[in-house]
DNA sequence: GTACTTGCAAAGATTTTGCTTCCAA
DNA sequence: TTGGAAGCAAAATCTTTGCAAGTAC
């Protein structure tokens, strides 16, 4: 599930209290690793390198962290096509919208931006008087490693 | 989750007894009321309505046979942005991909196509030569009906 | 007849809830 | 100090698996 390190515009910590979340040291340790991840990372996943961390860390306040910054909009929420599994993977939000690309031979999941996207939302917007807050493009297939 | 009812190029029973599977009861049942829904099914509602014309249908079997339709690329998965819960639902393949907007306030979806999508997927598959077999584009916002 | 499918029960994976204790502001 | 957050245990939700019995071809 590798992805190019991408970065926001300002520190997840920095946002949050700015919001007036209350910023504990659980929450602390969990958005600087969301942030500073180079991969989609599972809840699971972001709890083990939180017990690096932290191992008093638990994985229900993993669960409610992450349904925090959802509720702000500061992190996407993904599926990539459910490769392994049903669960979810999460990605703190950047500035332009991303297509997730995940190869169905070898797992590998590619970033893909485009302004055609953002036309197409933008035509949902106006014909459909549909006010977009999160939008999510995945597409499955074999990527051009994987091709005969 | 209502959306206007659609119908594929031909009956799913007949294409699954074409590539050679077998075509059980149970299947014939269930296939039937996949393309005959009016509404994105999830694997229970699918299951409940099963069982109106045969009680005896179990949901493994249900499941079984949805994984079945989806490695023949018969039916798409949705997840209508997890608008309630994890469930997928599931659709019957079309001839046209579509976009599925959620309503985060009423829960209604709409379905939406869209040229700039097919050039979108075209443009993705020239420039990263990703072969697609499967794109899905969700957004949840706020519908026309719901807004201020 | 044989290989594939089903039903049943049980397990697995992921996420949520209730409640008490703790801590950030 | 106090309301929101964390930890723990248990439950809820959705899906898959193992295996014996049944059935389409």
């Amino acid at each position: 599930m590798l992805a190019e390190s991408r970065s926001s515009r300002r520190p997840l910590a920095q946002e949050l209290v700015s919001r007036g979340v209350r910023m504990t040291h659980q929450r602390r340790v969990l958005v600087e690793i969301i942030q500073g991840a180079d991969s989609h990372l599972d809840a699971v996943e972001l709890w083990q390198r939180a017990r690096a961390k932290d191992p008093t860390i638990n994985k229900v306040t993993v669960y409610r962290t992450l349904a925090m910054l959802k509720k702000h909009g500061l992190v996407d929420e993904l599926d990539l096509m459910h490769l392994e599994g049903e669960k979810h993977y999460y990605e703190a939000k950047t500035t332009r919208d991303h297509i997730h690309l995940a190869c169905l031979k070898c797992g590998r999941i590619q970033e893909f931006e485009s302004s055609l996207f953002e036309r197409l939302k933008g035509q949902i917007e106006r014909e459909r008087r549909f006010r977009i807050q999160v939008a999510r493009l995945e597409a499955g297939g074999y990527c051009d490693r994987c091709q005969p």
